[in-house]
DNA sequence: CTGAAAGCGCTTACAG
DNA sequence: CTGAAAGCGCTTACAG
């Protein structure tokens, strides 16, 4: 009932090798059969069973790509972009969550659910331990990070440092000088984590300028939602009542702290400046200042990097992408009464 | 290199029919010789080739996962838990975006991508015409539609004329008589979708308030997104700058709406309230006031129908969730001094 | 440029 | 309960 290549090759006259060469356009094949196999393909609406294909090549033309939970923006984003250079090559793309619900532990990565299902892996925004980097390089191919960078990977990201250093010097210009922090927890699977970087971009930035960079005015979530950003604001804010700004290691936790403040009945960007990390799409309704990353050319950057090493380019490439300050309404000076 | 079947019935000392039945434990296999079997094969670290297996059994053990964008929330918040219950039941989830960026222009979906490749499909948002349809119905494998419906397919969704009729009837009780509307837009493709079904929802709940629902009440944009929305507003409100609340047809326009409305200077939930649709994850820092639906629920329903069809349960199924308003500070009465 | 044939690694009637 | 063997539908050296 399904048509198969030997329907195509017995329609045009010619051997099963033949077509199959010919519809791949291998060469090595005469014009003029290459023409009849084309239109006897066409003519019987055959496409080639990709399953049957992979067994025979060692090749499946899929792309696994893991990640911690799709939902959130900047996962989906990356994943959407990749997705669409994926396909536009002739790959599909496995989509593979690692959830952490329910704080920093998570799920391990296990090869066994891809071994032989995918021709290259992205894997954004997770820390591969020990046991799941073996794991990783039993499935035998190629693989690259997004946003974590792991050592003997591509790597594809920005500088969260310098991302962090760039927000907080944009509140200290504006006369900041008390600079709350709510962070990503630091977990074991994940100690070079991007929360983490931002935490010290921000510690290295007020050292710098000689302002308090204490505990006290950082606060870690488990994961940076907005709902554990307005929980941390609200214990932030009862701890140190004395500050002017809050940098959000995410925009996400950005918007959970403008939550919080305007619930205390301040004005965000007149008591309380806020500024955020990611140039999250809803940033702008929000009129939230935050320093964005170019998600989307991350995603497709990364699919590129994984497609040229399905190709044999297995150079080991480091591409950090600029991030941009976006100056929108949650950050203003600080309020003349409460400058010190 | 890589441990085979047959390896594994050296092993053992069985055949590889043997070890097949055994490692998936299918009946008429002796305990005895099971034992030995899994023994074998975990000493090996074997793992069947998923795709000679596909080959073999005609099973691919993958799901297409079809919408129109996964990097927005709705879509990837339904793709997550599908992915997540596809996972546990042992398939992979394959992703397979029709954007529609530039508008209601998208795509069509080519079944051609897909054939031989899944066991079932899952089709979020999309109407699919005639040709579409044919083209689904040409994979051989069932399919759920969520969201919208589309005849001769299982459904999962919301009654959004319902939805919005709470949202609408929610502004009326507090008192709002000129109620505008952000829609999405009515496109050849989709004719029957939930923007749509929205619209009529407005509608008819303000005629049968004899309040007023002329065309000039509502603004259409093509996708729903916040940008599409805070435009929308501004026309709205240049139009009929006599309107008390907007009923957006999703939270992120709802978000928009909310930005254009601040950036006139007017006080949003006093001067003018905003409802929206959809119970979105950020929904709740911007207090936006809004009309949920059960979105996890969907995703995984959506997915264990699927599952179920994929069983031999073929039967047509319609499973619609109740949606909640929550209340939250963008709705409020109408101002005093604006009531006819 | 083209074909015959082996091989990819499983699953599944069919026999026993 | 177990095995021999065909078959799933391609691709790929190898010969010519």
């Amino acid at each position: 009932m399904t048509v198969r290549i030997e329907d195509v090759a017995r329609l045009s006259g010619v051997s099963t090798a033949t077509v199959s060469r010919a519809l791949r356009g291998l060469p090595g094949v005469g014009g003029r059969t290459r023409e009849l196999v084309l239109q006897a393909a066409k003519a019987l609406g055959y496409t080639p069973s990709p399953t049957a294909s992979s067994l025979a090549s060692g090749r499946t033309h899929s792309i696994g790509l893991i990640q911690p939970d799709m939902s959130r923006w900047f996962f989906s984003t990356i994943l959407e972009c990749a997705e669409q250079t994926f396909r536009k090559a002739g790959y599909d793309a496995l989509v593979y969550s690692l959830p952490d619900y329910l704080g920093p532990k998570r799920q391990r990565f296990k090869a066994r659910d891809l071994v032989g299902k995918v021709d290259a892996v992205l894997v954004l925004s997770l820390f591969f331990d020990k046991q799941e980097e073996a794991e990783l390089r039993s499935l035998g191919v190629p693989a690259v990070f997004v946003s974590v960078r792991q050592k003997g990977y591509s790597h594809v990201g920005i500088d969260d440092g310098q991302a962090a250093a760039q927000a907080c010097r944009h509140l200290i210009t504006l006369g900041h000088k008390t600079i709350g922090h709510l962070s990503g927890q630091t977990n074991d699977l994940c100690p070079f984590a991007p929360s983490q970087r931002r935490r010290d971009g921000w510690k290295q930035t007020l050292t710098r300028f000689n302002l308090e960079c204490s505990d006290s005015l950082d606060e870690a979530v488990t994961i940076m939602t907005a709902s554990n950003g307005y929980l941390a604001t609200k214990r932030l804010l009862d701890r140190r009542p004395d500050i002017t700004a809050i940098m959000a290691s995410s925009d996400e936790m950005a918007m959970g702290a403008i939550q919080a403040i305007r619930e205390r009945g301040l004005a965000v960007g007149r008591d309380i400046s806020v500024i955020g990390i990611d140039g999250h799409d809803l940033g702008r309704p929000f009129g939230l200042t935050t320093v964005a990353q170019p998600v989307r050319k991350q995603g497709v950057t990364a699919a590129e990097v994984a497609l040229k090493a399905i190709e044999g380019d297995l150079a080991l490439k480091t591409i950090i992408f600029p991030t941009t300050l976006i100056e929108r309404a949650t950050v203003g000076p600080p309020p003349a009464g409460r400058i010190r």
